[in-house]
DNA sequence: ACCTGAACACCGTTCAAGT
DNA sequence: ACCTGAACACCGTTCAAGT
């Protein structure tokens, strides 16, 4: 559905990259901004931003596609250049700070999960935390049996932190504390 | 604001009283009912509602008074009655459980926590986990230096659980993991 | 095959006019 | 002192008409 290299016409490709880009700017300064005012700002008709992206969900998704892809990618990675435990807590610092429309995400992310259909980018989300846990409890650091779901859904809090702290101490404080129930 | 002994006239206390009747009924069934139809279904005008409760935020914090004060309250009487740990798990099910418009009130909770401005209600209710965190740490069940605020952070998973399955396996796996977490 | 943009029913919010 | 309800600007969503 979020194919770029998928079948699309020219001019409807250019037509998304732009919804796309304005989306992004638009939603990071204000994170309820109507779709409509996104629409008219890409310079296109309220309807054809419907047609590429039927709901306010997927309007998100999209935006944050490539930045769901690379925090799951980077889970691997992070396993294989450091020790399980130091990869996890890593994992949850790029986790806490990336981007800033965390807000919308994490609706987004709880939308899916709510709605039990394994929706685009939940699922692997769900797999890079699993990665992670499966490699913490390997090496010890992790008592067998924890759910990914479950932490993720945890791990929800990083987005109602008060705007000015992310990354701040009480992040740090909380994922901690995870971190040693989960010990 | 919320008064109920205030120097309302009688027919604005009526008003009051039915708006937050109708509200409860109506946000239990579909937590993002209109304002408009809610003052509809009460009989009052859109100004009228708007008067009592200048915002969605105070209508759902309106609704919820009573068993926000009665969670507050709950939390010494467990902890009389109880061995500490036993008391802080008790509360966070019952946190856990009471009513169905469990999003509403975490989004108001929510709000007053990024607000930064103490609104009615968050206090207290940390004031309740601070009670049952100490007295953990009395005990020796927790390690000291917890924050309520903190805490309360972390527990926003309950509103976010999946319909269904509230109070059940996960939810209390959950609440362990974090006691896990404290101790 | 895709886009436009008028149109629909509705939203939150305000405010003159009533009692 | 309080309420009503019309009015405003806006929302998400649809769909005929265009290219």
């Amino acid at each position: 559905m979020n194919d770029v290299k998928g079948g699309l016409r020219a001019d409807a490709q250019a037509n998304r990259d732009r919804i796309l880009e304005v989306a992004r700017e638009t939603l990071t300064a204000t994170s309820d901004a109507s779709l409509n005012s996104i629409a008219k700002a890409a310079g296109v008709g309220p309807g054809t931003l419907y047609r590429h992206f039927p709901t306010r969900e997927a309007l998100v998704a999209g935006v944050y596609r490539k930045e769901i892809d690379a925090l799951v990618a980077l889970a691997p990675a992070l396993v294989e250049a450091h020790p399980p435990l130091e990869a996890f807590r890593l994992w949850c610092d790029r986790l806490a700070h990336y981007g800033r429309m965390k807000h919308a995400l994490a609706d987004a992310l709880h939308a899916a999960m709510t709605a039990g259909n394994l929706q685009e980018g939940y699922l692997p989300m769900v797999g890079a935390i699993d990665h992670l846990l499966r490699a913490c409890e390997a090496s010890g650091d992790f008592q067998p049996g924890a759910n990914a779901e479950d932490i993720l859904l945890l791990l929800g809090f990083l987005w109602r932190l008060p705007a000015g702290e992310v990354g701040e101490a009480r992040g740090e404080r909380l994922i901690e504390l995870i971190i040693h129930g989960l010990g």
